[in-house]
RNA sequence: GCUUUGGUGGUGGAAUUGGUAGACACGAGGGACUUAAAAUCCCUUGGGCAGCAAUGCCUGUACGGGUUCAAGUCCCGUCCGAAGCACCA
């Protein structure tokens, strides 16, 4: 028999199917793995090469905990709402869920050839009711909760109000969006629906109004990291700021527990850097100065890092968009204001960032009085201050910040260094080093110290108090669209109200057409009869990654009718214990998915703060596309070499007509018309392309689909390939130059078992150097897999068979281990097999073979050689040396001094007499 | 500008974390088998020098220094690439 791959796959396949082999089950007696991949939004497109790539990596890491006595969940599903389906439905007036239906369905198929070993009894969708029922409800809990600052965790809403009733706004520490003080009386005496518009400020899940990221191209609003300067990342639109009224997910009050959770993560350095970035912790203190405007007296609140420099204050700053600009413009200054504010809303977001170096400001009139030299300092306006962060106001230092040096060189305002020796006549001294002056009680001390002597001072005369800042802003929670997840809730009287629980999932409507109304309104508002129990429901629908927060959950327990998850499933399978996929949704998806796993375990829900212990990124497959060279007005192409020649144009050739880099000629005549009559200018005989590593795309023609892999080579050579090609974090071409060397060694694998249709395997003892060949590889998997170093662990199968086919070793005592071994690599040889070995089992159930005894070579001894009291290496002699032999055989090694005693060498450096050290191979 | 991460043959990449640099694979060249091709197998392949030869010597991991018996790996400086953040006070 041949090594048939079509054959081997498509039984094995079916065999899985028909067996449900990778059905999983909780079972108290093994101990839990559980393995996930980022499930991928079924575009119309299909996968491509580059996706299966992190698919692969843990699907055999899903394999070998299986084969170490693990139960393995390993789920997949598609996140399935999203902006592609609703713009072909806009554009062809099909149903989204017919599109996406059948795209699911085209991704299936593919992913089915690859051979994972997913339990699809598991699959969820995000757009299926039954599963957004649960993205529903924990929207709703989170409408129904607040966040007490002071036990650090959310808490029901009713516990707040029961707060207020007694004490009033200042019997709780919240998280709150806009802070206004009331008492007990006061609450108690509020009508129902001020005292909703209260609770708003306190929700996690709440409506506001502020500037958003509007996108007219897409009729609806993005969430910051769905923009990229100042252009949509899907679509690539303009981008725009709008006041519009949105919901919001408190995000921001999980700050600092999303920054601390960081460090016991297993995630890569640089990940959790991009999310600390993100994050943006900073300490300082916030203070308030004392303005005047007129005769009237307002408290300017401002934020610092830097309360060492409250002496150099010359100036202070406020952003255009502050409450207080209103009130500090003077009547001479009015009109200045005026235009300066107008000026700056015409900007778009994009052309903000484009003139970041330009300075522009204009001063207010008023002045504030500086709280420690208690001069009076004069308040500008600038849009270098930035409303959402902060106060919306700052104290300007000048001469140790780069940004008010500037805006002081500008307008022409006073500088005064506070550290001794700095020079501020060309730039700021922004560095936190040197010794204070000009400072009063600061003078001589560090900057390290002084910052902290400040801000003690600054407390105890009641100027301020210690604050810790964060750039992350909650999250927009709202788009206007309709391939989404309805909000349960409706407006009575005006009033966002909860829909019971007991009536969820809220499903979405019919609609007659996908777009906005003609009056802006966003699609479900086309919906007939679109209200609860007679009052209007809510037409915005919930964002992309509402359905990606949670679906780790739901995995563990996906039909249950009752509860996001039972209580015994999470206590089964707590937390994902490995998650792989693509560095894109740092600060996106693997984010929220932390903040909504932390709401649900402070409601009690789960029974882990953190979903994810072990991330890895895989790295993006790019494209090789090929190029041929036509010489300029012929139909003559020139070969790549010979082209510098000739005056040429570039053209993307499909890759499929090309292999090697050598292209056929007669397919690429036959590709295009245009092309039929082509002639070529050839190189030794053939026609050398050019190449370029691009995005795989299809206009690029370098789209490399895996069912095509699966045909020429099939699936386990593909996955062999794609782990052999690098380092799974790494970003690298696709390129199947070398894919022939992993079918080589498929089929020198196969030739093992097999000649023709004659089974080679014997049961034989096995000698002492097949054995070594054993015992080394199976040291070796176990390391590299621990490790993601698939590459290599590939590699080391191919010396191994290549040492097993130069000895002519196929005895079963070998062989069997080798394919347990292989099998999480190459499923589908392996169980073909193992069957040929005897087995009526899956190798799913057989158990990694251990590096123990059984396995060391007869014929040698190791030796423990000690240096100064500590062992410092093990060397492996014959054993047929007496104990004289060997010391005197190390010892009488020079530096680096080579020793070969059958397959083994051994070097050995000695120092001055002394050993150092002795490297075996 | 800040943060993270890299720089090793013609190519993708190894190097047990400080211990024979270039594993393994591709490509290239040579050979065997074959009427021929495919398939398969064997040899050579960082650069340089010496030798009929087995082999030996020198050099070599972006560049310049340093630590060490020993550096691709650690430290300092320089150059280049990739990714993320970017008026965050």
């Amino acid at each position: 028999m041949d090594y048939d791959y079509k054959r081997i796959e498509r039984k094995w396949q079916a065999y899985w199917a028909d067996h449900q082999t990778f059905k999983t089950k909780e079972d108290s007696s093994r101990p839990k793995y559980y393995v996930m991949d980022m499930f991928p939004y079924p575009s119309g497109a299909g996968l491509h090469v580059g996706h299966p790539l992190g698919y692969i990596a843990s699907d055999i890491f899903a394999r070998y905990k299986r084969l170490r006595g693990y139960n393995v969940l390993h789920p997949m599903g598609y996140d399935a709402f999203g902006l592609p389906a609703e713009q072909y439905a806009i554009q062809t007036g099909q149903h989204p869920e017919i599109t996406t239906a059948k795209n699911i369905k085209r991704y299936r198929e593919q992913l089915d050839r690859i051979g994972f070993s997913y339990d699809w009894s598991r699959e969820v969708r995000t757009c299926d009711p039954k599963y957004y029922k649960w993205t529903q409800w924990a929207f709703l809990k989170m409408f129904g909760s607040w966040y007490d600052n002071s036990a650090e965790k959310a808490r029901p809403i009713e516990e707040l109000t029961a707060s207020f009733e007694k004490g009033g706004s200042g019997s709780v520490n919240a998280a709150c969006d806009s802070y206004e003080a009331f008492s007990a009386g006061e609450w108690n005496s509020f009508s129902e629906k001020e005292k909703d518009e209260i609770l708003m400020h306190y929700r996690i899940a709440y409506q506001g109004e502020t500037a958003v990221n509007w996108c007219p191209g897409l009729g609806t609003v993005l969430a910051n990291d769905e923009v990229r300067e100042g252009y949509s990342v899907r679509g690539g639109f303009p981008v725009e700021q709008k006041k519009m009224k949105q919901w919001f997910l408190r995000v921001s009050a999980y700050a600092g527990r999303l920054l601390d959770g960081l460090d016991d993560l297993d995630w890569t350095d640089s990940l959790k850097e991009m999310q600390r970035n993100w994050i943006g912790r900073s300490y300082g203190a916030e203070m308030v100065f004392k303005a005047h405007n007129g005769g009237k007296e307002y408290d300017m609140h401002i934020f610092t890092t830097r309360a060492d420099t409250v002496f150099g204050v010359t100036f202070m700053v406020l952003a255009p968009e502050s409450d207080l600009v209103e009130s500090l413009t003077t009547p001479g200054q009015k009109s200045a204001v005026e235009d300066y504010l107008r000026l700056v809303a015409k900007k778009t977001e994009r052309e903000r960032i484009s003139e970041t170096k330009t300075v522009t400001g204009v001063f207010t009139g008023s002045y504030a009085v500086n709280p420690l030299t208690g001069k009076d300092v004069p308040i500008w306006i600038s849009e270098y201050v930035l409303a959402g962060y902060g106060t919306g106001a700052i104290m300007a230092v000048p001469a140790h910040d780069s940004r008010d040096y500037a805006f002081a060189k500008k307008f022409d305002l006073p500088i005064i260094p506070l550290i001794a020796g700095c020079d501020v006549s060309e730039a700021s001294f922004d560095a936190k080093d040197g010794i204070m002056c000009n400072s009063g009680f600061l003078n001589g001390m560090n900057v390290k110290e002084a910052i902290p002597a400040a801000i003690d001072y600054v407390e105890k005369t009641g100027i301020g108090r210690r604050k810790v800042n964060y750039r992350i802003r909650d999250a927009i929670f709202s788009r206007q669209r309709y391939w989404g997840e309805p909000f349960p809730i409706y407006y009575k009287d005006g009033i966002p109200t909860a829909i019971p629980f007991d009536k969820l999932p809220l499903e979405l409507p019919e609609v007659d057409q996908f777009k906005p109304t003609e009056t802006g309104e966003p699609p479900l508002a086309r919906a007939k009869n679109w209200t609860y129990d007679g009052y209007p429901l809510e037409t915005s629908t919930m964002p992309g990654f509402a359905g990606s927060s949670a679906y780790y959950l739901r995995y563990m327990d996906p039909h249950n009718d009752n509860a996001l998850v039972s209580r015994e499933a999470d206590s089964y399978w707590k937390d994902v214990d490995l998650y792989i996929g693509g560095t894109e949704h740092a600060t996106g998806h693997l984010i929220y998915s932390r903040f909504w796993n932390k709401f649900l375990y402070d409601l009690g829900y789960v029974c882990r703060d953190e979903p994810f212990c072990k991330l890895i990124n895989q790295g993006m497959i790019q494209g090789r596309s090929n190029f041929v060279y036509r010489v300029v007005n012929t139909n003559t192409f020139v070969s790549c070499g010979l082209k510098d020649g000739y005056e040429t144009t570039e053209i993307h050739v499909d890759i499929n007509l090309v292999h090697n880099d050598k292209l056929d000629m007669e397919a690429f005549k036959a590709w295009r018309p245009e092309f039929s009559k082509a002639g070529f200018i050839l190189e030794g005989g053939e026609y050398i392309c050019g190449y370029a590593i691009e995005k795989m795309s299809k206009s690029m023609y370098n789209v490399v689909n895996p069912d095509e892999i699966c045909d020429t080579y099939g699936a386990d050579t593909l996955r062999l390939y794609e782990m052999f090609l690098g380092p799974i974090d790494q970003s690298k071409p696709w390129d199947t130059n070398g894919i022939d060397g992993v079918n080589r060694f498929l089929k020198k694998f196969w030739r093992l078992f097999w000649n023709g249709d004659e089974f080679l395997v014997r049961d034989d003892k096995a000698g002492a150097e097949e054995l070594k060949v054993l015992h080394k590889l199976i040291s070796k998997e176990q390391y590299d897999i621990e490790h993601f170093s698939y590459n290599t662990a590939v590699s080391s199968f191919m010396i191994a068979v290549n040492e097993l086919s130069d000895y002519r070793c196929s005895k079963k005592e070998i062989l069997e281990p080798l394919v347990i071994m292989l099998s999480p690599f190459a499923p589908h040889i392996c169980e073909e097999l193992w069957e040929a070995l005897g087995h009526d089992e899956s190798v799913t159930y057989a158990s990694f073979p251990e590096y123990i005894e059984k396995y060391t070579i007869e014929n040698e001894c190791t030796y423990a050689v000690s240096f100064n009291g500590k062992t410092r290496f093990t060397v492996s002699l014959p054993k047929s040396l007496s104990s004289g032999d060997v010391e005197s055989r190390i010892m009488s090694m020079d530096q680096t001094a080579r020793y070969t005693e059958g397959k083994t060498v051994v070097r050995v450096i000695v120092v001055q007499g002394k050993i150092v050290n002795v490297v075996i191979k």
